[in-house]
DNA sequence: CAGCTTGCTGACTGTTCGGTCAGCAAGTAT
DNA sequence: ATACTTGCTGACCGAACAGTCAGCAAGCTG
């Protein structure tokens, strides 16, 4: 009774790999997950992992890449292609963006980051060129567009695009560890938004 | 020749130990530091490690508190004291109190707490009322007192502390991960701090 | 069907590391 | 000195786990 044992699906083996591995690395954190763990979520043998990718290493890399790119892509898009004034674009679809981060899986990935960054130099690397200097090059352009068409005067918020997105990941991360307890982070943004829009307006 | 080889100092064993503890921690995170690596950094041996902390974990949870406590305490007492004008005190104490925290031990902690905390409820609880709690709770009322003698007008910012010190915890985490990217991050808080003034100054 | 390729399995290995404990020696009391 | 208490050591144990590999079977091909 040679009752079916597997069956061959090199194509979709390595997606169906990293996602199971996103979920036991969003549970448990990238050290305290098995790689067995991760094979059965995934519906395979620990072997197999193995012949998909070299080392645990290369697995948590593949993870990050498949979570943080299709996202970055998406972002950078949408925003080139709107046609919104500089400040609509701000409290509109750059708010709605800042929104939803803290409940999506990049809360996960910088938890991951900040957790084994200082181990893996090459990853941050990764994550610094194809990530957040992308994001940070959105936001300047954004800004500036709204130097040139007289909407905002040009203060050090032109240099620090970063003073944007900073309470995002404060909220990304009190959402992590504090998740019972209350804090409005929509209300949050939408102030601090304002804040900064009231503060470069011409 | 029975050479000395140990010393007793039972006094002083459990603050060198979460001192070694902490620096070995700093370096290689929680899960990666063995407990030996930490027994030889403090000059003892594992076996004496376990007679002052039951586990690896309590260990871990002596380290926070060790650090973070002494800090808040003389951070609230500081604010606490002080009697200049609210807006000055802003510009002047808080800011400062800002521009330290990046380059400081507060910064591993953060990140053992992202990494760890969901693996440790009860640390995370305690961070959340030793720490967080009473740190919003100190700017609530800076704000509180803003307002009450007319500098600062009522606005949502009074219910969101937090949007203070956003900036800080970006810029904690952007110095751990991003370390030698170029960022100005005492401009960075600089300008924040202006920005809220003139959000709600009066 | 036979024969071949290769995706896949799961038992195995070597090692690392948290935690234990029997006994030793530093300090103390007498 | 002698006896006693206890801070301390370091060898040891067992479990957990990353990574390996010999061989099995799924699915071609003719």
């Amino acid at each position: 009774m040679p009752q079916r044992r597997y069956r061959r699906r090199k194509r979709e083996r390595p997606d169906e790999i990293t996602a199971a591995a996103f979920d036991a690395f969003a549970e448990n954190g990238y050290a305290a997950t098995r790689v067995e763990d991760v094979a059965r979520r995934a519906g395979i043998s620990k072997g197999l992992m193995y012949l998909y990718f070299k080392t645990k290493e290369e697995l948590f890399k593949a993870v990050v890449r498949s979570v943080v790119l299709p996202r970055v892509n998406r972002l950078e898009a949408a925003i080139e292609s709107s046609d919104l004034s500089a400040e609509a674009f701000l409290r509109g679809p750059l708010l709605e963006l800042m929104k939803q981060l803290p409940g999506s899986p990049v809360g996960i990935v910088v938890r991951l980051l900040v957790a084994e960054g200082p181990k893996h130099p090459d990853l941050v690397e990764y994550y610094w060129d194809k990530v957040a200097s992308r994001g940070f090059g959105v936001l300047s352009r954004v800004l500036e567009r709204g130097v040139e068409q007289g909407e905002f005067k040009r203060t050090a918020v032109n240099e620090l695009p970063q003073l944007l997105i900073a309470p995002t990941l404060f909220s990304v991360i009190f959402k992590l560890l504090f998740c019972d307890k209350p804090l409005d982070i929509n209300r949050l943004l939408e102030t601090h938004i304002d804040m900064v829009v009231n503060y470069i307006k011409a």
